[in-house]
RNA sequence: GCGGAUGUGGCGAAAUUGGCAGACGCACCAGACUUAGGAUCUGGCGCCUUACGGUGUGUGGGUUCAAGUCCCUCCAUCCGCACCA
């Protein structure tokens, strides 16, 4: 392109596209559908960096080469605008958070454009405007409204539970509960009841229910967290520390589906890496709970556990510190010490549990059980923190010579330990270990028996004995569904006579109301209750109610509300009488490829399931999985220039405490630096734009940090103060850079490594920025950013537009018939562009796109019947390029109404091939053959060639191997 | 500890099914043109060797006429989960 013409050209392209709605899509079509979607961005302050469009540009490449394939494809994008950022801004600054939403999407709306990417702006949304929200409220209220039923294995609307308890009570159902002990009733006993009995009762089946549950509380932020929001005992955004506590909270059953989760799984086009992830984060285990009788009248224990074999190997039982059996279980002698326990584990934060997670601790009940099939010892009853109360039944039958954890434990309180598996050469008394495999001993009637028999025998026998039955249960948890915040979906619920009733449809949206400042009430209620006018006033909506007011949820929905069926709505986004039409939904159906980051694999792409399911499950879509096939692009990281600090406290003459400011250059060995008490090494980043070549410009940096104004850079040569180098004396040729040193970290604005999409199209233009972000490597692979390189790409579009101009820079393409050779060149192109694409491997595409251009440029090939076929190939990595040559070939359409070339065969194949011949494996010489030589001539003729028989030496082969892909060997 | 991935020149990387390893690009070297340039073009470029040749895909072994690719061992790096009974 002549020097930097194609700011202008791409504006106006862009432009173009806008006006004429070039990539709007319709509902209806004959042409087969493609859905390809991106995990639509949260829009923060700090706008798109180069890492943001890698997946972007990736899904466009395959938007338009399926247009161009002749499908109809609905590409759309939009905005996860609810989220904590910008309601923590909105603490600092007042700013309304919608205000900042506003703001961020319109930046990063204009960087997209910029990009040129084809999505079908008409259909874009924020998760936080009310057309939108009211569906994901109305979705929350059918979830309220339904139950799930595990003999059929589907959920279904509650009505029809009432009704089966109102004719045979609970006889004959097999619901999900919150509760697993919950009580079998009769019909009359459930007509008997008052209806906020009732109500207080259909809670527990309810798919959305109000339950007390422990909950991941974060004081720092104010608010409860999801399972997946807590990483390493902090949370995930702002990283403050989490506690357990008890709290009354909306949940939604997610267990009830965790069966269907986890097989759906196998028929998903998803990598191996976040199947496993869900899988883990699932975790499913069978086993079998056993209930072990107690000395303590009327108190059993029941534990669940994976290895029911070793059940005579059980030397002691330990419940978590949780459970509820303690009280009962505790002797007077023991109270003191069991108490204390309780209240140390209790006090320690969720880091610190984590973080001691070795140390063994644990407190003796001073009460025996009873083994239920070997009844020759009694057994201690101990409380551990090893063991968990949220999952299994909260206690475990410990067995130390089959389990490490219960023979450290073992091993630490000095308690017995009975081998019962044979086969394994590790001592016992030295080690513990985890057989697996072995055939039981000093175990009953299981003595002989493999392992996987002896679990079945043990299950089998547990259950005839009725003191225990096989189970399987998860690792999963409920998701929690309420948050205190103000930046979230308010929950479409009002409460009567201290239950939860759906605010009727003709209140929807709900919206979410002007508060004076967004942060927690005094007495601890969430930002919702400041709004003074927070109530339901039925006498609106309701003929005839009553003129009561009562108080709507101040909870709000959780960020992945939203997030968890936008996908739904982009198929339809107008529709004002449903979240999408059955129609809509049934042309879209499922995601054809989706495209995000692998950090939302036990989140997003969970719940985004989960909806689905449960929708499907409402009759409303015909497909139950979401996302048909799954590409995580990889990550691209930022370099940081780095430079280290040495501060100094010094206390001056009028005895005040300064710190004295010394900077490293990164060729010094800082580790030989002075370190003592009032001196430290800190690590500052620098501005990347203030580095160059490693080489850090000191008079940018001091002014963009006034406060080392008077810092001294020591370099390899001497020292720099004030812009002054004082070189030391006695060396030759003192060195005056202050270098920094790299480190790739991910791209953050605290961390000044940010590089920006604008400069790089500034620079370059947006179609080198797509080329070279695909040219990079492999899409799934994570990268640091580094634009060496980038130059190669640029090279190349300008060649590749060369072939359409003279030398003068005339337009000149020749309308004459192009040779074979310049076909084969193109349709070698055509075969494997379409190929990698369709694989999405669109790093290698480029390079067949620049073999192509070098080839065609040698040919001097300018024949329309070639570039304009090749036009086509390249648009969708360089759309606007090809689109202003588009319009230089004579269209007036743009190049998306264009139509895919066709590859033919017939070009690529040369008539000959060349085949080398091996000989034991190693080449030796190469013949020629006409293409279609069979198996037997090519045999005969290479005996034949006296180049061949050179190396046989007069031998006969003992075997020729012919491979079809064009290789002979000969093994002697 | 468990699970998933990755390992190829100075660098980013190719190599669809086991079939001439290093395509393509960057960097580097040499040359052409030149109004001497951050333009364009041509050639070279894994390592050892002047060459012939040898050697080479993290380590060690195996299968095969043939291994970057398949199997086993170990090592390194990254990611996820982590007292899950």
């Amino acid at each position: 392109m002549s020097d930097h013409s194609f700011r202008e050209i791409e504006k106006k392209i862009q432009q173009r596209w806008l006006k004429e709605q070039t990539f709007r899509v319709d509902n209806h079509s004959d042409k087969p559908k493609y859905y390809v979607l991106d995990m639509f961005p949260y829009p923060s302050g700090a706008g798109l960096h180069v890492g943001h469009p890698l997946g972007y540009i990736a899904s466009d490449i395959v938007a338009r080469f399926k247009r161009l394939k002749g499908f109809n494809v609905l590409h759309p994008m939009g905005f996860d605008a609810f989220g904590l950022p910008a309601e923590q801004y909105a603490i600092q600054t007042g700013q309304h958070p919608a205000v900042t939403t506003e703001d961020n999407t319109a930046r990063y709306r204009e960087q997209m454009q910029a990009l040129g990417f084809s999505f079908d702006w008409s259909r874009e949304f924020k998760t936080s405007q009310p057309d939108y929200y009211r569906w994901t409220q109305w979705i929350f209220q059918r979830f309220f409204e339904y139950w799930y039923d595990k003999a059929l294995d589907k959920a279904r609307p509650i009505s029809e539970l009432v009704s089966a308890f109102e004719q045979n009570g609970t006889a004959g159902l097999n619901p999900a509960v919150f509760d697993e002990n919950v009580i079998e009733f009769k019909a009359d006993f459930w007509n008997s009841l008052s209806e906020s009995e009732k109500q207080r009762r259909l809670m527990y089946y309810r798919l959305a229910f109000l339950a007390h549950v422990t909950v991941n509380w974060c004081p720092g932020l104010g608010t409860v967290l999801a399972n997946d929001e807590v990483k390493d005992g902090v949370s995930e955004r702002g990283g403050f520390p989490v506690e357990r506590k008890q709290m009354n909270q909306w949940c939604l059953r997610i267990t009830a589906y965790a069966d269907r989760l986890l097989e759906g799984l196998d028929a998903l086009d998803w990598s191996d890496a976040v199947k496993e992830m869900q899988r883990n984060w699932i975790g499913k285990s069978r086993g079998a709970s056993i209930i072990f009788l107690t000395e303590v009248n009327n108190v059993a224990i029941e534990v669940f556990t994976t290895r029911p074999d070793t059940i005579y190997g059980v030397t002691f039982i330990c419940i978590a510190p949780e459970h509820r059996l303690v009280q009962y279980l505790t002797t007077e002698d023991h109270l003191e010490e069991v108490t204390s326990y309780v209240e140390s584990v209790k006090n320690r934060s969720e880091r610190d549990r984590m973080s001691e997670v070795k140390r063994i601790s644990g407190a003796f009940t001073g009460s025996w059980a009873i083994n239920p099939l070997d009844d020759k010892h009694r057994i201690p009853i101990w409380v551990a923190d090893y063991v968990l109360a949220g999952y299994g039944t909260g206690a475990v039958m410990a067995v130390p010579s089959s389990d490490i954890r219960d023979y450290a434990f073992a091993k630490h309180f000095g308690m017995r330990i009975t081998t019962v598996l044979e086969g394994s050469n590790t001592d016992i008394s030295v080690e513990g270990f985890d057989p697996k495999a072995g055939t039981m001993i000093n175990s009953g009637d299981l003595n002989g028996l493999t392992v996987p028999k002896a679990i079945d025998a043990a299950i089998t026998i547990i259950e005839t004995e009725g003191f225990g039955k096989g189970r399987i249960i998860y690792r999963l948890r409920d998701a929690l569904f309420s948050r205190q915040r103000y930046w979230g979906e308010p929950i479409p619920i009002y409460y009567k006579d201290n239950l939860p009733h759906l605010l009727p449809d003709s209140e929807l949206p709900l919206i979410l109301p002007e508060i004076d400042a967004y942060k927690p009430t005094e007495t601890g209620e969430p930002p919702l209750a400041r709004a003074l006018d927070w109530f339901y006033n039925t006498e609106t909506a309701v003929a005839g109610g009553t003129t009561d007011n009562f108080p709507l949820e101040t909870n709000t929905m959780p960020g992945w509300a939203g997030s968890s069926w936008y996908f739904l709505r982009y198929m339809d986004p107008a529709n004002a009488d449903a979240p999408f039409s059955a129609e809509a939904a049934k042309y879209w159906n499922q995601v054809d490829l989706y495209l995000g980051g692998s950090e939302h694999a036990t989140g997003h792409l969970l719940y985004a399931r989960f909806w689905t399911m449960f929708l499907y499950d409402m009759g409303l879509l015909n497909f139950s999985e979401p996302f048909k096939r799954l590409v995580n692009q990889g990550m691209i990281q930022g370099v940081s220039e780095k430079t280290t600090l040495r501060l100094r406290k010094m206390v001056n003459i009028d005895n005040l405490e300064v710190n004295k400011f010394q900077f490293l250059s990164a060729d010094l060995p800082a580790s030989e630096f002075e370190h003592s008490d009032n001196v430290t090494l800190i690590d500052v980043s620098a501005d990347i734009t203030m580095v160059k070549d490693g080489e850090l410009d000191l008079e940018a940096f001091v002014a963009w940090r006034p406060e080392y104004a008077d810092a001294v850079f020591i370099t390899a040569g001497g020292f720099i103060k004030n812009g002054v180098f004082s070189p030391d004396p006695g060396k030759e040729n003192p060195s005056s850079k202050f270098l920094t040193r790299q480190e790739v970290e991910k791209m953050s604005k605290s961390k000044y490594n940010v590089v920006n999409p604008d400069d790089v199209i500034a620079d370059y233009s947006a179609d080198t920025l797509r080329v070279y972000e695909m040219f990079l490597g492999p899409l799934e692979q994570s990268k640091p950013w580094s634009t060496h390189g980038i130059e190669g790409t640029w090279k190349f579009l300008r060649k590749y537009r060369r072939l359409f101009f003279d030398d003068k820079d005339n337009f000149k393409v020749s309308e004459a018939e192009p040779t074979a050779d310049e076909l084969r060149v193109l349709h070698k192109a055509i075969r494997k562009v379409e190929d990698d694409i369709e694989r999405l491997s669109l790093n290698t595409a480029v390079s067949t796109f620049m073999i192509c251009v070098n080839e065609l440029q040698s040919l001097r090939c300018n024949k329309r019947a070639v570039l304009e076929p090749l036009t086509i190939l390249l648009s969708p990595y360089a759309p606007h390029l090809t689109e202003e040559i588009w319009a230089l070939l004579g269209y007036s359409d743009s190049i998306a109404f264009a139509q895919w070339p066709v590859w033919n065969e017939e070009f690529v194949k040369d008539n000959t091939f060349e085949c080398p011949v091996s000989i034991n494996g190693k080449v030796r010489v190469k013949l020629t053959f006409p293409l279609n030589t069979t198996a037997a001539q090519i045999e005969t003729e290479t005996l034949a060639n006296d180049a061949v028989q050179k190396f046989l030496e007069g031998r006969t082969p003992k075997k020729i191997v012919v491979v079809p892909n064009r290789i002979i060997n000969l093994v002697m």
